[in-house]
DNA sequence: TCTGGGGTCCTAGGACCC
DNA sequence: TCTGGGGTCCTAGGACCC
């Protein structure tokens, strides 16, 4: 039984996000190549292990690059690649100027990703959504000089669905009587959230194309995948009741992770790399007058292994040393003596500061060390942090200081 | 010089309580 | 003495998304 939605959802999606942005922000710096006509990705450094490709110009993708693939199998793909580092400064520019336009158009509007956004119409305007969506993405072009896929339907599922039908600079409709068409004959990893894993399972089940699934039998899926059976059964015959959700939801975790540019093998390196991490998760926890009372530390060994260890806190926090000392604790438990490739800390069950404070008692060092963490929050602010190296330099300051404040939390 | 970083959600199993 | 089940909380791990 397909439900009857009654509204227009159109789906905007920037074809390679950061790569036309950064072709973009080079046009507009004098550069003469257009990025985005040559076999060229968004790549990072090397010889900082993050050498994934992040987005692919067409050129590049005709040479079988993936997004998410090293940088060193493009490049055997494509000898002459161009490899562009990633300017995330410049990505939140372009994001944000692009929906400052798409706001005009309605107030009904989620951003999904950076470079993604659903945007939410009555059911009167369906006659004239094709139109609409062509002009929002003719503007975007002209104004802001990029592309981007419009999808248009009457749910969040059908609308994402059909922006990625054909790319790019292109708009598909996907309306429920088109699905049996447009949808149904596409293999099952093209489905929203069937991904590797599941996407073999179902071969497996001799279920290929999408169509497949939404003609499979609802409770054997089920049997076999709970609740994300019935879930994805539902998206392949185009079902889904989500709402276009205007107000941002609250963030659930905060997390921070970091590739090591060498293997860390002992402990008091990787306390460096926590110590930055955790100051990393308490200032923005305070930015964004939040506390936690889960901490957790996962590891990436040398082989590409990872595991995680997680620890309630008795009282909620925002403390970089309470998140410190606890993630040092966990990071004790878990680690299993290996060479470690990468750490990262994550501050979960988050919620009001405010409303931790006054449910706290018996605690006269919280004052203490607010005023620590906020005294070092401007220092960072006025002069930045980033590099871990430059983090160890200020943790090992900070170790002194934090001396004074012990209270053996 | 092969493989980033930041999220959401779900499940399974054990502890503990009634 | 033996057997049982439901509910909640917690942790670990894994799927997916961009």
């Amino acid at each position: 039984v397909i439900k009857k939605n009654d509204n227009i959802v159109l789906h905007v999606d920037v074809n390679s996000a950061f790569l036309s942005w950064s072709a973009v922000e080079k046009l507009r710096c004098g550069e003469e190549v257009d990025i985005r006509n040559v076999p060229s990705v968004i790549g990072g450094d090397e010889s900082r292990r993050h050498g994934v490709v992040l987005a692919k110009s067409v050129p590049a993708k005709k040479f079988g690059i993936v997004t998410g693939e090293s940088l060193y199998s493009a490049r055997q793909k494509c000898p002459n690649l161009l490899v562009v580092t990633p300017d995330f400064s410049v990505y939140r520019r372009c994001s944000h100027e692009m929906m400052c336009i798409l706001r005009e158009y309605t107030p009904d509007i989620e951003q999904f990703s950076i470079d993604e956004c659903f945007l939410g119409f009555p059911q009167s305007i369906k006659e004239k959504a094709e139109e609409l969506g062509y002009s929002i993405k003719d503007r975007i072009k002209k104004e802001l000089g990029f592309t981007v896929n419009v999808g248009v339907s009457c749910n969040k599922l059908l609308a994402k669905m059909a922006s990625e039908l054909k790319k790019p600079d292109m708009l598909h409709s996907l309306f429920p009587e088109e699905i049996k068409d447009k949808m149904w004959p596409l293999p099952i990893e093209e489905l929203f959230m069937v991904g590797k894993r599941t996407a073999e399972r179902l071969r497996n089940l001799n279920i290929n194309t999408i169509g497949d699934l939404a003609l499979y039998d609802v409770d054997i899926l089920q049997d076999k995948f709970k609740s994300y059976g019935r879930m994805i059964w539902k998206y392949a015959n185009g079902v889904d009741e989500s709402k276009v959700e205007a107000v941002e939801s609250e963030m659930k975790v905060i997390s921070n992770s970091v590739t090591i540019p060498t293997d860390v093998r002992s402990k008091e390196e990787a306390y460096s790399v926590l110590m930055s991490l955790s100051e990393n998760i308490g200032r923005r926890l305070r930015k964004d007058k939040k506390c936690c009372r889960s901490i957790s530390v996962s590891i990436r060994n040398s082989d590409f292994v990872n595991y995680s260890h997680q620890k309630k806190l008795i009282n909620p926090t925002d403390s970089d040393k309470t998140i410190f000392e606890t993630a040092k604790g966990l990071f004790d438990n878990a680690w299993k003596h290996e060479p470690i490739r990468l750490l990262g800390v994550a501050a979960s069950q988050l919620g009001e500061q405010s409303y931790y404070q006054v449910s706290l008692f018996g605690n006269e060092n919280i004052e203490k060390k607010k005023s620590l963490d906020s005294a070092l929050d401007k220092i960072r602010n006025k002069y930045g942090e980033d590099s871990v190296k430059k983090s160890i330099q200020m943790n090992q300051r900070k170790e002194y200081l934090i001396e004074e404040y012990d209270d053996n939390q």
